[in-house]
DNA sequence: ATGGTGGTAAGACCA
């Protein structure tokens, strides 16, 4: 089973390259985040004839999440407004008996602001509802909008005055991930400079100045069964690309 | 590199 997730940046502008992504990857489940596109308007029809039910919950010009699956999607919640207050940000389905949350963390936008509080705040509660999960089978990926270590970004000195590398953050981050999940990519991969982001401007892709913050972690039982983890660099070369590379899981089952 | 680019939507706002 493939497992993979993609922070579009707009569902519409990224039609063509995620048409590509699944007929040339075959993933078998994609968490997208992003989408920026209503429920009324999503392309259910485009991606059924690709093979694909849709989850989605998605609202105009911000936010919004979807899931693509192969499989029958066993149940679906959308119901987190006590966690996103009112935003598009998560949504958790259920396929093969493994629960699959996507989750498009707050960006928190300066350090201190009301906006930083609401993440750090969205981070802690989604930690407390996953937690009666995570002796079961479960996922969460997504864009967490939060490098965990130094080696997650480019220039860690500067950046811990930063949003998505500041210790609170970090902190909050560190606490959901010590509930009982296991980073699928860091199981593969140990060097630094491995990022899913890089801003559209400053020419950052090519001086590869990045940070690490989409991310599939699994629980640990659920971890040992993954065969590999890798992040699409390849799919932000290319032309009209998402600034977040996708990131694949493969598992044995 | 404190400026840049891109998406949405039609002037800013968000990232």
């Amino acid at each position: 089973m493939r497992v993979a997730t993609w922070n579009v940046n707009s569902l519409n502008a990224r039609l063509e390259p995620l048409k590509e992504f699944l007929e040339t990857r075959h993933p078998d489940v994609v968490a997208l985040q992003e989408t920026k596109i209503e429920d009324e308007n999503f392309p259910e029809k485009f991606f059924k004839g690709m093979g694909y039910n849709c989850a989605f919950k998605g609202e105009k010009g911000y936010n919004g999440v979807a899931v693509l699956s192969r499989f029958e999607f066993d149940a679906v919640e959308k119901n987190f407004d006590w966690i996103e207050n009112g935003q598009k940000r998560l949504i958790m389905v259920v396929v093969k008996g493994i629960k699959i949350m996507n989750a498009y963390f707050p960006h928190g936008k300066m350090i201190g602001s009301s906006y930083y509080k609401f993440k750090l705040d969205f981070i802690k509660k989604l930690g407390e509802y996953l937690k009666n999960y995570v002796s079961n089978a479960l996922i969460i990926t997504g864009d967490f909008n939060v490098a965990m270590e130094r080696k997650d970004v480019y220039a860690p000195d500067i950046m811990q005055y930063s949003i998505g590398f500041s210790d609170a953050e970090r902190k909050a981050l560190k606490e959901l991930y010590n509930t009982g999940f296991v980073d699928l990519f860091r199981m593969f991969n140990e060097e630094g400079k491995q990022y899913t982001w890089w801003d559209y401007r400053a020419n950052s892709f090519k001086r590869n100045a990045g940070m690490r913050l989409d991310y599939i972690w699994a629980t640990k039982k659920l971890a040992e069964k993954c065969r590999s983890c890798h992040i699409d660099k390849e799919m932000r070369s290319k032309p009209k690309p998402s600034d977040h590379a996708p990131i694949i899981a493969d598992f044995e089952i």
